[in-house]
Formats: C-alpha cells, structure tokens, sequence
DNA sequence: TTCATTTATTTCAAGCTTCAACAATTGAGG
DNA sequence: CCTCAATTGTTGAAGCTTGAAATAAATGAA
C-alpha cells in the first residue's frame, strides 16, 4: 500500500498522539506497581485481598450498612462481583446482611463487630505504607498531584459503553 | 490506654496520612476509569480483550519476537498469566510460537502477519481513544503529571514481599 | 559422566471480574 | 385485583490473575 504519501501528517499527529499515550503508560505502570505492593502486604501480613479490604472499607464508612447497589456503584464494578465478595466475607463473619423492614429484595449490609475490629488494624497499616509509597513525592507535589487529577476526573467520555441500558423495543 | 497525651501529634499524623491516602484513592479511581473505558471499548468495537490487547502491543514493538519471560516482565504479570492469554491469542492466529535454534526450552513468540495488520487498526483507536480520555487536562498540564508520575516511579519499597528468593542454605 | 542447580515455561486451584440471563419484589395504572 | 415495567440481587459461563508446584532443558562442578 501506498501509504508513504501521507508521512507528513501522519508523524505530526503520531507525536502528540505518542506523548498522551506515554503519559497513560506511565499513569497506569504507577498505580499498578503501588496496588500490587498493597495487595501483597495484605495478603502477606493479614492474610485478606485486595477487594475484600475495599469492600470492608466501603462498609465501615457507613455504619449504618449499605446496600449491595450501593457498594456495587461506590466500588465501580459489577453486581455479581459484590455478590461473590460478601459471601466470602460472611462466611468469615466478618460482614452480615440484615433484613430491611419495607423492602424484601433489598437488606442492609454492614461490618460484624469482628469485621470493624479486623479492619481497624488493618486500616492502621494500609494507611502506613500508602504513606510511604507516596513518599517520594513532597507534600507540595503531592498537592499538585492532587489538582491534576482533579481535573483530569472531570472525564464525561462519550459513553459508548454506559449506553441506556434499556431500550424500549 | 491512655493515648490522650499525644493528642497533638496524633492529630497531626492523621491530617497527613488522610491527605495521601485521598490523593491514592483519587489516582486509582482516575486510572480504573480510564483503563475501564479502553477495556469496554476494546470489547465492543473489536472483540478483543485488555490483556490481549495489551500483550500484542509488547509484541509489536519487538519484531524480532519475544520469550515468554520477557513478555511477563514487560506486562509485570506472572508467567503463568502470560501462557494462558498466548494460548488464547495463539488459537485466534494471531500470534506464533517458533522454536528458538540454540535453546529447546524457550521460543520466540511473535504476531503474524495476521496480528500484525489487526493490531495496526486496534493501535490507532486506541491512541485517539487515550488522547480523548487525557484531553481535560492541558498539553502543559499533562507535561506536569508526566514528570510527577516520574517521580513517583523511582519507588523501592521495602520488599517484605520480594524477598529473597534464594538463601544459601 | 553424573548430579545438583538454574532457567523457561506450563499446570493447577482458588479467587476476582465481567456480561448476560434470570428470579423476586415493588409500584403504577387500569 | 391484574398486569407490566422497573428495581434489586443472584447465578453461571468465560476469561483474567496469582502463587505454588511440576516439568523439562540447559549449565556447571566434581
């Protein structure tokens, strides 16, 4: 193919489009390396994933308990994903559902009195080393940090994906 | 206990280690966003999945091919990893396992000429998908993340978890 | 050679994750 | 009361991921 003619707009655009995507590289090669940092540490030391201590993290937010819904949105994965979660965490006792009065599809979820003391401790710790592996960061970097991805939040993507869910057919 | 004493340090303590543990909380959320939407988009537009997504493109930078253990260093993902997504991709031909001469244990893996031109068209969507995704933030806004996340990069954490491997008996 | 060690990869079990399909319940209109 | 759409959770299949154990080939020292 031909394709030689094109070399001009083709390397300006390959550029920018390269500096973005080294930046996402580099986003992600980040995180990946201080997440799987923490969730070794957990497992090593308390013998918990990752998933179960965000989930007990969600919980201990709200003392009054949470729907599965709810965690499901807060937690940004899927229902059937919390599901297979807290039925490993009530199986440790260390989450329970309880029944809601009005409503018989739906209950509250909430931390057992073991699983708020298991994860205070563990709180404790994973507090620590998200400190220390922030560390190379001062506190006046870690603010800018902070406002960049503020911004970057902000993202509204053209939802492809979130499409409606339902449509009328 | 009687923890009253340190009121002022505690305090403070707690200050700084909820200030790094919101700005973690934030890079994880921004980066799990982002990384969802490319996964999700990946899996509508082109049937193909993140991690194979991601393993062909360490392929093609490499036309010389690669051994397994390379690739799992390169992805940061265990080796065990590695033979399931290539068995996969390997059944859809869109890359191969050709013997090495000198070492009977070890192959080059490579895309075919098939992976290549399918990964050429995933490539380009891929890179406009991440510039859409960088775009809220400034070309010199994302130079300042850019050098942040470098330095962010240049962790050693203390490795309870890489421990030696191998201790002299 | 022979045997222990290292290196390269696979296999397996367990758990996370998604998606799609399903069941139960609620609530609004008729 | 009846029906039907929307809401809330669960299930099951498929695939990703890890860690540990297994296999197999190459290497090196006695």
């Amino acid at each position: 193919m031909n394709a030689r003619q094109n070399t001009d707009m083709e390397q300006r655009a390959h550029a920018d489009h390269h500096a973005s995507l080294r930046l996402w590289l580099r986003l992600l090669s980040c995180t990946t390396r201080i997440e799987d940092t923490i969730r070794q540490r957990l497992r090593e030391q308390f013998g918990i994933t990752l998933p179960r201590f965000d989930l007990m993290a969600q919980l201990e937010r709200e003392p009054e308990g949470l729907a599965m819904g709810e965690v499901s949105r807060r937690m940004m994965v899927t229902g059937g994903n919390v599901t297979s979660i807290v039925d490993q965490l009530e199986r440790e006792q260390l989450v329970q559902r309880l029944a809601v009065p009005g409503d018989r599809r739906s209950y509250r979820l909430s931390l057992t009195e073991a699983g708020r003391s298991t994860f205070a401790t563990m709180a404790q710790a994973h507090q620590a080393w998200v400190r220390e592996l922030l560390s190379p960061l001062t506190a006046k970097e870690q603010s800018q940090l902070a406002t960049l991805l503020g911004t970057l939040k902000n993202v509204t993507p053209r939802t492809t994906s979130s499409s409606p869910r339902k449509e009328k057919p």
